[in-house]
DNA sequence: TGCCAGGCCGGGT
DNA sequence: ACCCGGCATGGC
């Protein structure tokens, strides 16, 4: 368990001097305001199989449009709302998604501070009650948002374990996440940037077509049979 | 040009 | 319990 602990903060560290800080959020939104918070959700939604820049455009038009806070998109039409996140592609279901997260916050009282504050278990649990919030983008928004000590998994994260023979290639979300939080101290913090740190090593030499890890900075720990629970 | 992006749902088997 | 089609824009 320790070797274990001390293999994964080590492919961290790796990770982190070779690519340094991500600057993920809240870096960008500031998840110490109720609105910060909100657009770190609502961005967390957008960006499901979507290009962070497409993102981007779509809650620049939503703050043009006064609609990034919970009762604007509330009192927001569908095509409307749809219209505004376009470039986010799915515009339809995301704004369907988008509708169904800000009425789980109204019917808990509107604040969107106030929806997060509740024991770590229990948010992700009304997380993914919502329909279109799945588990990544409820561990995103505890993360990120809520700032809990939850570790997010992407593809990314499934694709660079597997490449570097790190687990086996039927290794679940929860399996993969229990991975890293039984080896990790539970540190936000940490948490936040080890994603955005492997997000960044699955871009540049985990891709899923080209060069196969060529000088990827996890190359090293390929085969590291301590990961092994 | 085709492939890919910080997934998820609902229906079918 | 799995498998699959659908959803859609913009960049390289």
């Amino acid at each position: 368990m320790q070797a274990h602990r001390r293999t994964l903060q080590e492919m961290y560290d790796a990770m982190l001097a070779r690519l340094g800080p991500q600057h993920w959020w809240p870096a960008e939104a500031g998840a110490d305001s109720a609105a910060g918070k909100l657009e770190i959700c609502v961005g967390a939604i957008l960006t499901q199989n979507t290009n962070w820049g497409n993102v981007e455009r779509a809650i620049a038009n939503l703050r043009s449009a006064g609609a990034l806070d919970v009762a604007g998109i509330d009192a927001m039409g569908h095509a409307e709302l749809a219209e505004l996140i376009r470039p986010a592609g799915y515009f339809n279901v995301k704004a369907k998604r988008l509708k169904n997260f800000i009425r789980a916050v109204t019917e808990a009282g509107g604040d969107i501070e106030a929806f997060l504050d509740r024991p770590t278990d229990e948010l992700r649990e009304a997380l993914l009650a919502v329909s279109g919030v799945g588990r990544e983008t409820a561990d995103s928004m505890a993360l990120y948002a809520a700032g809990r000590a939850t570790f997010v998994v992407d593809a990314y994260t499934a694709r660079v374990l597997l490449r570097h023979a790190l687990v086996d290639e039927d290794a679940n979300y929860e399996q993969i996440k229990e991975l890293f939080e039984a080896a990790l101290p539970a540190d936000a913090d940490l948490f936040n940037e080890y994603h955005a740190l492997l997000v960044a090593v699955g871009k540049r030499y985990c891709r899923k077509r080209g060069p196969l890890c060529d000088d990827c900075p996890l190359t090293a720990f390929a085969h590291d049979a301590t990961l092994d629970p």
